[in-house]
RNA sequence: GGCGGUGUAGCUCAGUUGGUCAGAGCACGCGGCUCAUAUCCGCGGAGUCGACGGUUCGAGUCCGUCCACCGCCA
């Protein structure tokens, strides 16, 4: 059977779930579900990432213990998930026992293999960035992202022979292209390997941090970050057993923002090549959420938190508005204008009032039972083609992570749905007695394109694929069943009254 | 400073290997219908395709230079 195994990053618990969290989360979610939809075997990895300074030291701020800190985010983390519907497989947290025990294994294996070592590295290290900055990178002795003065330190850490690896990764690079996609980042990567690689810094000694994995072969250093975080997407499969590995790490797929780039397209290869592991078969890389108001942050307080989206827009909208506004790869804007706006003109306007007008006239002229259908003409098929037209599309689209496109191409024919019906008119036909059987097969043309389209849907706008069953009376079993066009609904069958699936929102003045 | 990217109608953007490529959606205007969530359908854009040169019978589409914004690296 064929298999798609599907990761989020494990996210940092300093802050709680933003808008970039959730889209990486949505657009996972919906592949998962769409691969599911062709019968692919899919698993879904997400979590939380819970070791470091910054952690230690916000849960010193709150009066509490890391792990105690630790484990209240990653359960709002993951109660934020289960409210979204998010349908993962797993939720990793990197404080997980098993997840150690794997990292101090590939610890050790490579430390055995040579390729850890004992180094000193002196620089000005920067508390907020949990990183060494030179000195040409400070901005008059201060760190530039945080305006504050490095401390000096001098230390001796462990190493990670990363420079020994570049070559081979240079060459993996080379011979398999979309292995980093879109093409714009494997571009950035291959720019950034043509200037030799240094050696990666993967511990601390525990007289300044001790929140982290310690290492196997010295008790005196921890490790966390790279080693830590990034492990996780096999710590999992390993946990679940060798076969659960073996089945799906060659076919992984890791979603992550442009920001998290060099660990997951340098680090990340490296450390599987001297681990003696298969490299992931993808990385995907999307851009950012650009908000209109200026940059995402609490005290311009514009941050946009899932649940309050949920809440306002329904989930199914809000997903929409992320998933056919993003062209995968690219940054793009969030305001609540283009929000309100695909929402009405897409959601309610387009989709749910075609729902709504066939509905009502399906329960009116026939109290909802479904019309025989007869002899079909040119319009009818044209329908038809047009909604197994989109269905082509999106499968290229969602191949190559295009949602937008995708989205798109479907209403495409929800389009042309409504267009069928001002040029075939039942409602005007019905007045003559004769017409009524054609009025009849009419209705049943435009069940089916709600039918298909609530199937084409789902893995986009799972709940309001749901109430298009119950609206059509029909199983969620009955419409993957890819009956053809026509031979699905038998005649007699009842279908409800409509329903406002999407209600059009009223813009008022929003920031 | 080096390397990527982006720059196309008011807004968001499509535009394969150069020749109906000057487009779509939204917004706006006019008209039509009335089944429907004041929704739907039709019609309406003379936009220097960032600027300037060049190649070509012909260039958003190739080459060069430049400008603006963004990213990666230094």
């Amino acid at each position: 059977m064929d298999r798609i195994y599907i990761t989020t990053p494990m996210y940092y618990v300093n802050a709680e779930p933003h808008l970039g969290h959730t889209y990486t989360t949505i657009i996972a979610d919906t592949l998962k579900r769409y691969y599911r939809q062709q019968g692919v075997d899919a698993f879904l990895l997400t979590g939380t990432d819970e070791h470091g300074d910054k952690i230690a030291q916000a849960a010193k701020a709150n009066g509490m213990s890391p792990q105690a800190y630790a484990d209240k985010i990653s359960a709002v983390f993951r109660a934020t998930w289960d409210e979204c519907g998010i349908d993962y497989d797993h939720f990793l947290r990197t404080t997980d026992d098993y997840h150690k025990k794997f990292v101090q294994e590939v610890l050790q294996k490579i430390y055995e293999a040579g390729d850890i070592y004992f180094g000193e590295y002196g620089g000005f290290y920067c508390y907020g960035c949990e990183r060494f900055y030179t000195e040409k990178e400070l901005v008059s002795g201060k760190c530039p992202d945080h305006q504050t003065v490095p401390a000096y330190i001098k230390e001796k850490n462990y190493f990670f022979r990363m420079s020994k690896y570049q070559q081979r990764l240079l060459e993996t690079l080379e011979s398999k292209p979309d292995l980093i996609r879109p093409e714009r980042y494997r571009g950035e990567v291959l720019a950034f390997l043509r200037e030799p690689l240094e050696d990666l810094s993967i511990s601390r000694p525990k007289s300044r941090l001790d929140w982290g994995i310690p290492l196997p072969f010295d008790g005196e250093h921890v490790t966390y970050v790279w080693f830590d975080a990034l492990l996780n997407y096999v710590s999992v499969l390993k946990h679940k057993g060798e076969e659960v590995f073996e089945a799906y790490w060659p076919r992984a797929n890791h979603l992550i923002a442009k920001d998290i780039l060099k660990p997951h397209a340098i680090y990340w290869p490296t450390m599987l090549m001297a681990a003696g592991l298969p490299l992931y078969d993808h990385l995907n890389v999307h851009g950012y959420w650009v908000m209109d108001s200026g940059k995402m942050s609490k005290s311009l307080g514009n941050v946009v938190r899932p649940l309050d989206m949920k809440k306002r827009f329904g989930m199914d909208a809000f997903r929409y508005f992320l998933l056919r506004e993003m062209p995968f790869g690219q940054d793009a804007n969030f305001s609540y204008d283009a929000l309100i706006n695909r929402i009405n003109a897409d959601l309610a306007n387009n989709f749910g009032n075609l729902v709504s007008r066939v509905l009502a006239m399906q329960q009116r002229y026939f109290s909802g039972a479904v019309q025989r259908l007869g002899d079909w003409r040119q319009e009818d098929t044209a329908l038809r083609d047009k909604f197994a037209q989109a269905e082509g599309e999106m499968k290229q689209h969602m191949a190559a992570l295009q949602f937008h496109r995708a989205l798109e191409s479907l209403w495409g024919a929800i389009d042309h749905a409504n267009r069928y019906i001002v040029q075939t008119a039942p409602f005007t036909i019905y007045k003559e007695e004769a017409q009524r059987p054609r009025v009849g097969e009419i209705l049943h043309h435009l069940l089916e394109a709600i039918r298909t389209s609530a199937h084409l849907l789902a893995p986009f706008l799972p709940d309001t694929s749901r109430q298009l069953h119950t609206l059509l009376g029909i199983s969620a079993d009955e419409v993957n069943s890819r009956k053809p066009w026509g031979s699905f609904f038998a005649a007699g069958h009842k279908v409800s009254p409509p329903s406002v699936l999407f209600p059009r929102i009223e813009p008022e003045g929003e920031k």
